[in-house]
DNA sequence: GGCATATACGGAGGATGCCTCCGCTTTTCA
DNA sequence: TGAAAAGCGGAGGCATCCTCCGTATATGCC
């Protein structure tokens, strides 16, 4: 992996300052929205990263395309995370972590995620490539812990994504992060196959 | 019910042409709101309605305020829809029918959709509202095709509607609305209690 | 290193939409 | 029927969006 000499056809090296202005840009961006909800000003962003009005509008022709670069940004985070935690963490515990993560990120965005959720509203191509990465992620660290025999083998991906998704809908109410994570605790320990309780060990109901 | 004369506490009557020029404007904003999204421009809202800006910004000070009317209004639609079916149809098949209704509800107002989550998202009030009459008006659903004994009795109606709710937000991949739409009606099968299974018939689960 | 040029930068300024304010109109109530 | 409360419309000030273009700088070639 030593460049991109050969898939950019020909062309120029991108100029680095521009490379580094673009980034500046995505980095102030999810600041400015985190605070500011999704209505927040550009020329805020633009000041924030320190460059010219011209220059954000140039690498982003439209808010949209800005909220765009910062959803992929963001998911591909998640999706970081699930690896890492592949590493640092036995399989159940990494699972319940990760989906902890995801609740704190609604958490700590509020704002932000309006703005996701607007982008993924309006463009149906990021929101499946989204909704496909995280489930991929998210499947890896399901398929471990399945492989290691502590939780039942009839949830997919999916299914779990999609819970997790439907239990942050609930955002906003007074203890709702609370409630939450205890909800992904709950619904953690629910997918352990006890070891405690003998009848219909791991009986995976007629796996349909 | 002959008027609010005690309630509007000496208050004098509200003007005829406030009262509808108020609701003209609910109106246009939810045609508006459905066609163009949360961004559309208020002054066409006005414009449709045929009134001034002035009278909008009176009755409704700020977008929020607005969006917040029209979705108490539709949520009052489909708890209204739950009352209707309940007189209608069988209890199963209404309860499928108001799900599928949510279903068409979120696809024919793309924009909306936007923009009431938009709403819900910046007003914990009006969202937990919401959860609430709904879940109340599907309750109402729900109870009645339990005592009917067709359906399993251990699902709550905040599980319903957060699935439902979930399985939305798959929106906007090609073809998601037939394959929401089949997912209601798997979900809806997967209640009943099938007379020709005998094992089991309707055993509630220890019940907690 | 030095030069030519493709590429990127900044921000002025026109366009658009937000929202306030106030003089005029309509409705209510006595 | 008349007074006054309530409501109406839209002009205009202000903020933000976004385009356009003259200036600046990195890249690639010698």
């Amino acid at each position: 992996m030593d460049g991109m000499r050969q898939s950019d056809k020909g062309r120029r090296k991108p100029r680095a300052d521009a490379v580094r202005n673009r980034e500046r840009v995505v980095e102030a961006a999810r600041a400015v929205f985190s605070a500011g909800g999704p209505e927040a000003s550009l020329e805020a962003v633009a000041r924030l990263a320190g460059v010219g009005i011209g220059t954000l509008y140039r690498h982003f022709p439209t808010r949209e395309a800005l909220f765009e670069a910062v959803y992929r940004r963001e998911v591909q985070h998640l999706a970081e995370l699930a690896e890492q935690l592949k590493q640092e963490a036995e399989p159940v515990e990494a699972l319940r972590r990760w989906m902890r993560s995801n609740v704190k990120f609604v958490a700590t965005k509020k704002g932000m995620s309006a703005a996701l959720a607007l982008a993924a509203y309006n463009n149906s191509e990021l929101f499946s490539y989204s909704f496909d990465r995280l489930t991929r992620a998210v499947g890896g660290l399901l398929d471990r812990a399945i492989a290691s025999g502590e939780i039942r083998s009839d949830i997919k991906p999916e299914d779990l994504l999609r819970a997790l998704i439907g239990m942050c809908y609930m955002h906003d109410q007074p203890g709702w992060q609370t409630s939450v994570l205890r909800l992904v605790d709950v619904f953690v320990d629910g997918l352990r196959i006890r070891p405690d309780t003998p009848r219909a060990k791991a009986k995976p109901r007629k796996s349909r």
